[in-house]
DNA sequence: CACATTTGAAAGGCAAATGGAG
DNA sequence: CTCCATTTGCCTTTCAAATGTG
């Protein structure tokens, strides 16, 4: 409504908050005119060698999140440290809003590829072509390794061996890959990432994250977690 | 762990609820093992001529829902008439339970189409074949209508058309649909959906749903909820 | 048409993967 | 290698589009 520049510049590490708002929304509706879904742009997107999303990765993109982008509200939640709109650069914006989600430099990275494609595909459109699904997007860019998901078995014997030792060995981490069929280095990433969230999940004074007490507070919900059912 | 079949027989609809969950189970870890995601195999059966599935529908058909499946946690859920596990036949199953889900007669119907799909992508993983998300899963089947995703003006549209009148004749349903370019179909099945919403928001002796009140009840949270953003 | 039910696109949660610094 | 922050994807859930029945 109020749309003056001077009032609200809403920069942050010189994105421009409003533009890639404007962005989002702006292609949410081209891709709906052209009756495409998030996972559609996504395959399409990695089709050949295209940056590769799925479709929660373009779903975060062309969201729109009010409370995210629109500088007014933004200070309502407790950031309001400057009129200017202008953040600390130094720190998370994630934290500072009330999810967490895209940050403002990611957001500006894709866009340009999106928008590439979109317009490419508006074209396609035009000249009645039905295989909009399938081309390609833009720049080489080396494809993510592929997210492994283990089985609840698998989980149950890592999740055991956390419990006895949250720090194995070099040897130990190969014989728990080789016995899970699994490659190393995923069973090693799967250590740190499970160490970072015991952390995250004790950050008051705890007691020390010895797991000893059979099944207290964090052990039991760190399993449940894992092995939801069964 | 107390699995005696004399106890818990849990049969419904003829349909044999532990067996259902066991294959449940086993299917997720079978695919798993294979490295395949929910999604793969729903494109995989979509591919040719299978009943096409998406993502979603093989998370429900493969998810352990232990409250739905385990005959003791059911009669925890008010629902013990009877020790047998018989339920009465008659009334809908997900009413009953925590969440509206699946329900024992699809998931039989679907049983085999899975069993048989993923016997032949083991079969072909085993020949150390890569494209098992390639092939046929079953019967023909007719494919169902994509869904269709309206744009958030789309639904503005409509829905302020909705607030004036109910029940648009069917020469406004068709201007309608032209003005906003969706199928006519489309326009009139949103209708008929929309006046099922409306119905299940208020049940109790409301006050009669005159859309004249400026934004009253239930007015602006259908508005809310449809125009999500902007 | 109303109403019950099935099913899928989009959104949300959690954690696997990545990248930088030590 | 570690820790830690961050990105991104798989799975799950929600809500409503589509379907089926009377």
């Amino acid at each position: 409504l109020v749309s003056n520049p001077q009032t609200a510049p809403s920069e942050v590490d010189g994105v421009n908050l409003e533009e890639i708002r404007e962005f989002a929304k702006a292609f949410k509706i081209r891709r709906l005119s052209l009756g495409l879904t998030q996972t559609q742009v996504g395959q399409a997107l990695s089709a050949a060698e295209g940056p590769a999303y799925s479709q929660s990765a373009i779903c975060r993109h062309t969201i729109l999140r009010s409370h995210f982008f629109l500088p007014q509200e933004a200070q309502e939640n407790t950031i309001g440290s400057s009129l200017t709109g202008k953040l600390n650069p130094g720190l998370l914006y994630p934290a500072r809003f009330e999810k967490l989600d895209i940050t403002p430099k990611s957001a500006q990275k894709i866009k340009p590829v999106l928008e590439r494609w979109m317009a490419e595909a508006e074209a396609r459109h035009r000249s009645g072509m039905q295989n909009l699904t399938e081309f390609i997007g833009s720049e080489p860019s080396k494809k993510r390794k592929r997210r492994t998901s283990f089985t609840p078995q698998a989980l149950e014997i890592l999740n055991s061996h956390f419990e006895k030792n949250t720090h194995p060995s070099g040897q130990e981490m190969t014989e728990i890959a080789e016995k899970l069929n699994y490659d190393r280095e995923v069973v090693r990433v799967w250590f740190c990432n499970r160490r970072q969230k015991e952390k995250r999940m004790t950050p008051p004074g705890e007691p020390p994250p010895t797991h000893e007490g059979p099944y207290s507070h964090s052990g039991s919900a760190g399993d449940a977690s894992s092995c939801h059912d069964l």
